[in-house]
DNA sequence: GTGCACAAGATTGTGAGCAATCCGTGGCTC
DNA sequence: GAGCCACGGATTGCTCACAATCTTGTGCAC
């Protein structure tokens, strides 16, 4: 968005907290991640502004910056709201899409039955997140798309725990049937209800505390 | 959130842009902000990354930042989002605002009945976004708050439009009046689709393109 | 041993200056 | 007259240095 430099460092920064090398609550000392990133302090300190202001990272005046710690209430939090827009992207793929944008979702749904019938869960959780993806670039809403994916840089403390909880996954297919055949169907409001409906089950075992299948949303 | 000189000018500037002051597509040179606002240039620079990262100006490389236009697609996926975030708040306070909470809603929309009543519709306008304010406070959900204060400062643009459509007025205090019943009777679904339906019209009104009520959200 | 004052070190916040880049203008060519 | 090129002014991007502030460690009083 500004310059080649910033930009890159913000990316590097957003990937090393999303992977984990820079865990929550850890202090970003700017000279630090200046040497660690070869570049000048300057450029370091702006990308943590953009990312402060995303809210991936706090700042506190005179003391820096640390990679911001989501509670489970926040995790709760912004797991429904993700769930209120990604309804919205589903609605809006049911009016809006192209063909060949059905076609493409029809084919991420094909290939998670496939994953799932060889029992690669890895694979099916991977085609899970396409499947989300491929629905949000059906909606062509640039402004949720945005919205969802500002959430989900947030949720970085879950993202280890993204292992399907046991006998979930033919559900979690189902529901993703259901989701694609509303949209395929041209159907908004079943589409947005179908995604309610997946979500919900997310938030609902997240609530319990029971994190583990988080990415399978 | 970091130093109180940058806080300043950013909110400053904020306000700038907000009131109209700073228009949409305006060049920000940061030589003249910062003696417009009497700072140095370099806060200026830092408070226009923020507003950059939230949305409400652009940066072009070493061509600096301008006051994002917002074009009506946009306007309409912009009310889209805010009104699955609103619904989400009316929702939560239906759910769990405290009794001192459901209160303070309450005279709010008092007070909106006597301002209508007394043919003050300026008066009445402003009684709505204390409405809309005091009902997600109800709802104490962070998040939705913060996406949704974000949404408000990309309207800018139809801030100046806000004046009531003649005959609307009895509708919205009806639609209101439905909103808040829904939550003082702890009945989450209601207010869910009492948000949905009131801001529904505004979302037809806008893809109408007649945008002049809009500010009765 | 505990707590407090104070100094030293570390780190952030800010200002000034310079290089890099863009934009407009004028002149030159055809 | 139209188009192209070079140059100068304007503006941003970035470096560097320093001031402001916080934190840590040390010594001292009790």
């Amino acid at each position: 968005m500004t310059s080649p430099a910033v930009d890159d460092a913000y990316e590097r920064l957003r990937s090393l907290i999303y992977t984990g090398e820079l865990m929550p609550n850890e202090r970003l000392v700017e000279a630090d991640l200046a040497q660690r990133l070869q570049v000048s302090r300057a450029i370091v300190r702006t990308a943590l502004v953009r990312l402060g202001q995303d809210g991936i990272v706090v700042h506190t005046p005179h003391r820096g910056a640390r990679v911001r710690v989501v509670t489970d209430a926040e995790a709760v939090e912004i797991l429904q709201a993700r769930a209120v827009l990604e309804a919205l992207t589903a609605r809006q793929a049911a009016a809006r899409a192209t063909a060949r944008e059905i076609t493409a979702v029809r084919r991420v749904l094909t290939g998670m039955e496939r994953k799932l019938a060889e029992g690669d869960l890895l694979g099916y959780s991977e085609g899970n997140a396409a499947l989300h993806a491929a629905i949000i670039a059906a909606a062509r809403h640039e402004t949720a798309a945005r919205l969802i994916a500002g959430l989900r840089g947030q949720m970085v403390r879950f993202q280890f725990r993204t292992i399907l909880v046991p006998g979930r996954a033919p559900d979690s297919l189902a529901e993703h049937t259901a989701i694609v055949d509303a949209i395929a169907g041209r159907d908004p409001d079943a589409a947005e209800n179908a995604m309610r409906h997946h979500l919900s089950h997310v938030e609902a075992a997240l609530s319990r505390r029971r994190l583990s299948h988080f990415g399978e949303s």
